[in-house]
DNA sequence: CTTGCTCTGTTCGCTATCGAACAATGCCGG
DNA sequence: CCGGCATTGTTCGATAGCGAACAGAGCAAG
């Protein structure tokens, strides 16, 4: 039984017949900090379930600099161009934060999305989820001030970890928010004098998640609701 | 026969069989300039191909500023949470361009959804491609200029209408754009003095199409040749 | 022809973020 | 315990876009 080092809710979701089915399928990964699940319009070979990982999906603009579209923790999967149809994206995935994963080919995926309704629909349920989010990211990249979306980032990260550390240099979350790392380091220096976090050297410790909350745009409590409507059985746990 | 007061390039992709069930099912309909298709978070009555109207995904913000998530012509359609098993979605479709459509009750998508291979299929190709341009939209009001901006969302405008003309105030763009109309007016200015466009009074003539994706920045690319990957079939004609 | 309204043009100071350059700090391996 | 390196801190001027205020210009209806 490979469903014990870390838990994905999709695959918590899954009724009986299907985790059975699925077992034998889901192969237990380990996921390093950088490592790259697929690369920009290249086919995935497989589609991935974070446990305690956390993967960024990146996009990297020609000239090198970046932006991140969305986040995926324990809550989703990674690679929904597989059963999408369009078998690659434009977009990188990026490992975040180091952790476990299930994996699972792309054939086996693919097969059991066509033959078994209540797979299909939970993984598009979840992709519209997803969508939300990537829509929000739009709209706070245009509208917000990087005070906020340092917030939004921060609590997003946090839904997809236990406890309230993460382990994140600055310059990553710079290259995450598609930002200057300076920009970062004084965003990050005004949330530690109001005392709602606290970080060194790539710990980053949150003291105060309700006045991270309040701190935060619109954006993190839009997502965060919708995500709640769409997979309710799934995050209630 | 419905099929002809415009063309809508997912409905001429369906084969046979399925275009022929469907044609009591599609109802077709005129689209006003700034008519509210779905608000945000009600539950959508219809399913809408547009064939020669535009129509914008917006999210609008508590304190009433919006901008734009995506925008759907006559490649697409509107309303992908009937399918994707959500029902709504945190955004609002806003009709950017006066125009036909064909629509289709809830119900009856969701049946074809359901039950059809083919359908599904390509909905779902179709839903990836317009997850491409979300994303590409989040990496643009990130990294990229307002005249690069406004260069990309003219020839995305482009592509879905016939002919070199838009019908359509630097107010409206503005709002899409999730930018100040004057800012919209300095950009325009600039791409008319370079020859590029010429406008008045809500009336914008593309002069120089090749030297506006020169302008651009790479979002348009990206998301059009997701676009041709994705619905080839489709799209060629 | 005139009035009113929509659309576009222009200006001012203001702020957030950028880009670059460099300093300081603390951890880790030898 | 110390050198090296990753990480964070700080400063400078430059710039893009904002917010507000108002002026001109063309169209349409009376």
């Amino acid at each position: 039984m490979p469903l014990d080092h870390g838990r994905n809710l999709l695959l918590a979701a899954l009724a009986g017949p299907t985790l059975d089915r699925w077992r034998e399928h889901l192969e237990p990964v380990n996921l390093a900090l950088g490592q790259v699940l697929y690369e920009s319009r290249s086919t995935l070979s497989h589609i991935y379930f974070p446990t305690t990982a956390i993967v960024s999906l990146l996009y990297v603009m020609e000239n090198g600099a970046s932006a991140e579209i969305a986040v995926v923790g324990q809550e989703g999967l990674v690679g929904i161009s597989l059963f999408m149809g369009g078998e690659s994206t434009p977009s990188r995935a990026v490992v975040q934060s180091a952790g476990a994963a299930y994996r699972m080919t792309a054939e086996t995926i693919k097969t059991e999305f066509n033959q078994f309704g209540p797979v299909m629909h939970l993984l598009l349920r979840y992709t519209q989820a997803l969508i939300t989010q990537m829509a929000q990211t739009a709209v706070c990249n245009r509208h917000h001030s990087l005070d906020q979306q340092l917030c939004r980032w921060l609590l997003l990260s946090l839904d997809r970890l236990k406890g309230n550390q993460l382990v994140m240099t600055q310059e990553l979350i710079a290259n995450m928010l598609g930002v200057r790392r300076e920009g970062v380091t004084e965003a990050a220096r005004r949330l530690q004098s109001a005392g709602l976090i606290s970080y060194s050297r790539g710990h980053i410790t949150v003291l105060d998640r309700p006045a991270l909350e309040r701190r935060s745009c619109e954006c993190y409590a839009v997502v965060k609701k919708e995500y709640d409507r769409l997979l309710p059985a799934t995050l209630a746990q």
